[in-house]
DNA sequence: GCCGGAAACT
DNA sequence: AGTTTCCGGC
């Protein structure tokens, strides 16, 4: 089966399908009803109305004509479309807006942010009207909806390993992509988009009544409507530096590595308002930035995307480095759940922006961006982007904004530079093998799942599972990899590891080139293991739940009661929440982007894992404000040990932070267990049911990190080997 | 108008 | 898989 796994990137099924990527040849509907709400011409027809993510279809039957030239599809009508998009639903790309005719509301959380992470959503929050459209603003010059696919996104393989790779599959892909109409021979390209950067739109479609199966008519009319490839300079946006290949290390500087070259991240925040750029946006992660787990995406391994290429790939120093920053910043450019961080957490986080020095690097690095002549129109760094008219007001046009506009940016606390070159140099080089991740545990309890449903969680291949873990083999891989590694040679972290393979992660090996030979196999429990599937919420930090008790089953509550009493569906809840503007995330998060626990000194072991989870990550890195205090002594825990500590971490999180998300799409039989193992899930909201504002107390996490004495123990022993190796630096 | 099952289509 | 088509039901 191919799913957006495939590629190696995290994404649930229905967002990644390649084929039906804007630079394919299939559009699916929801991208050209975004297609079209992002243009004006078509305002008439159907546009942004309302709540956030909210748009109105002012004209259903021009719609479903504008739908089916598209689609070649002559006799399609409201009622067709509006079956297409009820099927959405159970995606949760979109819903249905009550009582309000042909009114629907996309769930940008779950497709802005995961299929285009490149999207600029605006100053979004705050400045950004009700309804603001999430429109995403490329990253690039204008917008570009979508931006990209995260097939075109490349694999974190590719960037990583060699940005040169990149390049050259995105040229790959450039060349071959045109869309294919219903025209006889007639092809949209849609790379046109790049070039005209949306100048002369056509609308060919209006008024060519009639012919709207028309071959002609139906091709030209949404010629640059598309916008499928993503351009190279997003792409290092996304990357850091351009081409720099792995086997330049060092070659980049730290302000190489802007992924946004505008004086501000583009992405000033989520689709999330949140204060400063606090704007959280929970787990969606960047398709880019695959090696991040997300809660509800599922692994698949991709055989000529993923990391997992081959089943076999070396990763060196830089390349760790790279995807390190990478990761950190999309976290932060995309405003992701402070859980992203939560594995590296000695790292610092990257500083949003230094438009100057940016820009200079970026600039000199730039040099092979075809796109760049094509994009000339665009000014991609002038921050020039193509702004929904309802958007108008928000406050986009900020090359540079001003920390009080943008008070994200600086004033977030993850903004530290995140300074990779420090990283300790011992590292070497060390490969992973990675292996196609295990059954997921549900697989294993119940054999016969019903089908999978992409919707996150359900997914029986343990996608759903896989849940935060899984998301990004990737990431999990590190993580594995790396506790792994204290062990023999060549460990199969995932063999040792049941939870891990409950989760559904890929089975790693680590090969270290240089010296572990000498370490002994560790083996990771996690106690995770429990139910690290089916949660897809994005929005699980800064939901109610998360409040909830730590290291407690994630549906059960903590004093044991288990009496949920709010009186909203937990769905309905989940759901507008989902499709509501996103609320700031509850100041109890902060630590965790600051202060990033783990870390330890090397000789405390594992100790710091359980009882300190805010110690302060990276001597480098002041701690944050937020921060509790931070004593710098981890400068020499090797990046290794590090992510195995994060990576347990993250286990138990992950553990603590299940929630139920779409039952809808979640076999009944697995809801039957849920609630038979843990009581109503509902429950986690805690009662506290109010949303938005709700803030979880920072002491959540901290209970959630304690630990399993058998893990630790294990750990310990890791970390007792990996410190006796680095003793020394 | 809206919903969602079912089957067919690509 | 993502619709497209059809349709009965609310």
């Amino acid at each position: 089966m191919k799913t957006a796994g495939d590629s190696g990137f995290a994404f649930p099924d229905w967002a990644y399908k390649p084929e039906s990527s804007p630079g394919s040849r299939q559009i699916q509907l929801w991208h050209f009803i975004l297609e079209l709400l992002r243009k004006e011409e078509y305002h008439d027809v159907i546009a942004w109305q309302g709540d956030y993510g909210e748009f109105v279809i002012k004209d259903p039957d021009e719609v479903a004509r504008l739908w089916g030239a598209r689609k070649c599809k002559p006799q399609m009508n409201y009622d067709k479309l509006s079956r297409a998009l009820r099927y959405y639903y159970n995606k949760r790309i979109l819903h249905k807006t009550k009582g309000k005719r042909f009114t629907y509301k996309f769930n940008f959380n779950k497709l802005v942010l995961v299929n285009y992470p490149f999207i600029d959503m605006g100053s979004t929050g705050s400045s950004v009207p009700q309804s603001a459209p999430p429109v995403p603003t490329g990253a690039g010059t204008h917008f570009r909806f979508p931006p990209s696919t995260p097939s075109e996104v490349l694999s974190p393989n590719e960037d990583l390993r060699s940005p040169g790779g990149m390049f050259s599959s995105v040229a790959r892909r450039m060349a071959r992509g045109s869309v294919s109409d219903c025209s006889d021979g007639t092809s949209v390209n849609s790379e046109i988009e790049e070039g005209n950067a949306g100048a002369g739109e056509e609308r060919g479609e209006r008024g060519v009544s009639g012919g709207g199966g028309g071959p002609g008519g139906g091709g030209g009319g949404y010629r640059s409507i598309i916008h499928p490839r993503l351009s190279h300079e997003t792409l290092f946006r996304m990357y850091g530096g351009p081409g720099n290949p792995a086997g330049h290390p060092g070659s980049r500087g730290p302000t190489g590595h802007r992924i946004h070259p505008d004086s501000l991240s583009p992405f000033p925040v989520s689709p999330l308002p949140g204060p400063g750029g606090a704007g959280l946006l929970a787990p969606p992660l960047s398709p880019a930035l695959s090696m991040t787990p997300t809660s509800h995406l599922p692994y698949t391994p991709s055989p000529t995307l993923s990391p997992m290429l081959g089943s076999h790939f070396s990763f060196n120093p830089e390349d760790m480095k790279r995807y390190l920053q990478a990761h950190t910043q999309s976290v932060y450019n995309y405003g992701l759940s402070p859980r992203a961080f939560l594995q590296y957490p000695n790292i610092v986080i990257p500083q949003p922006h230094r438009p100057a020095a940016d820009k200079a690097g970026l600039t000199g690095e730039r040099g092979e961006r075809a796109e760049r002549a094509a994009t000339a129109g665009g000014g991609e760094r002038g921050g020039e982007r193509h702004h929904h008219p309802s958007l108008a007001h928000s406050a986009h046009h900020h090359p540079h904004p001003p920390h009080s506009a943008h008070p994200h940016p600086h004033s977030h606390p993850m903004h530290h530079p995140l300074h990779l070159g420090e990283e300790p140099p011992h590292m070497s080089p060390f490969k992973f093998k990675l292996q196609p991740p295990p059954p997921g545990r549900k697989h294993r309890d119940s054999q016969s799942q019903s089908k999978p449903r992409q919707s996150s969680m359900s997914s029986g291949s343990g996608s759903g599972s896989m849940s935060s873990t899984s998301g990004l083999g990737s990431s999990l891989s590190f993580g594995s990899d790396l506790s792994s590694a204290s062990g023999s040679g060549l460990i199969s972290a995932s063999s040792s590891t049941q939870s891990l393979n409950s989760a559904g992660l890929p089975k790693i090996k680590v090969e270290p080139i240089s010296d572990i030979e000498s370490e002994e196999e560790v083996e990771v429990t996690d106690i995770s293991d429990e139910d690290p599937d089916e949660r897809d919420e994005e929005f699980e930090l800064f939901s109610p739940r998360h409040s909830r008790p730590p290291n407690h089953h994630h549906h059960r509550l903590a004093n044991g009661t288990a009496a949920p009493q709010h009186q909203h569906h937990p769905d309905e809840d989940l759901d507008e929440d989902v499709f509501k503007a996103p609320a700031p995330p509850p100041p109890g998060l902060m630590p965790f982007f600051t202060s990033q626990h783990i870390h330890s000194n090397v000789h405390r072991g594992l100790a710091t894992l359980k009882s300190e989870p805010t110690e302060p990550g990276d001597s480098n890195t002041p701690p944050p404000q937020t921060g509790s205090a931070g004593s710098p002594q981890t400068k020499c825990i090797p990046l290794k040990l590090r992510f195995k500590r994060r990576w347990s971490e993250d286990q138990r999180m992950e553990a603590s932070q299940e929630e139920s998300d779409d039952k809808k799409v979640r076999p009944e039989e697995e809801r039957e267990r849920e609630r038979q193992s843990n009581g109503r899930m509902e429950m986690e909201e805690d009662g506290t049911g109010s949303g938005e504002g709700d803030s979880p107390p920072p002491l959540a996490y901290e209970g959630s990190l304690a630990t399993p004495l058998r893990v630790s123990a294990e750990l310990h022993r890791a970390t007792a080997q990996l410190s006796l190796e680095n003793k020394d630096c």
